[in-house]
DNA sequence: GACTTAATTAAGTCATTGCTTTATTATAAA
DNA sequence: TTTATAATAAAGCAATGACTTAATTAAGTC
């Protein structure tokens, strides 16, 4: 699960928005739409391949890059399981505050 | 959203595990499960303070952890916003392909 | 008030990350 | 077959991250 560490970069971020906006779009128009240097965006665009997050078509020497979509659905499961466990959590503490609430009530009815 | 940074860490990510499967667990009993020094524990506790996704009690010279349900929340909808323009998009392709294998098909008898 | 316990802060080290500029590689076009 | 275009690889550097050990803070106990 090292999908995290590659969304952990904001550019990285952008450029997967990117791709999801418009599927498959060449390295060069990734590179123009950044301040920092096409090296730097290049690097980026690594670090997402391993991360299998995009994957790249060779066209001539063009590069175009696609979202690969398996590590964000897994990346969906993971944290629609761990908010799951954690409102469950949250629900049983509201339950015990209730059952506090309704037995403080009863102390006062005995005074 | 550097909901992400806090995430990219897998001891961090442990923490968090602990957290949903018990809520408020001392600084000290978090660290007795890992290897690694209290002092390299309690650093990843502040950043997970940082980043609002635990949050603490004091109670005498103990400090509780607590999950703080927001940040995670804000994940969970984040990405499922992704995942479903994600989808989409593959939905979309997916009726294009369809369109092209039925214009094949139709060339074909056309032969 | 000294002593223990719980937790964190401080300081220092080493590896990794994100960037830069320069150099390569590979295809296309003239 | 030179020249231009597209993209990446290489090398170097400053900043950050994750750890360590030692020192400090704060509360409770004897």
């Amino acid at each position: 699960m090292d999908t995290f560490a590659a969304l952990a970069e904001p550019t990285r971020r952008s450029i997967l928005e990117m791709l999801v906006a418009k599927n498959g779009i060449a390295a060069g128009d990734i590179y123009s739409r950044f301040k920092a240097s096409p090296p730097a965006i290049s690097q980026h665009l690594k670090v997402l391949k391993e991360a299998k997050l995009v994957r790249v078509e060779k066209r001539a020497q063009h590069r175009i890059y696609y979202i690969n979509p398996e590590p964000m659905r897994e990346l969906e499961k993971w944290i629609q399981q761990f908010a799951a466990k954690m409102e469950d959590q949250f629900q049983r503490l509201d339950k015990l505050l209730e059952i506090e609430k309704q037995r403080q009530l009863l102390v006062k009815v005995k005074e």
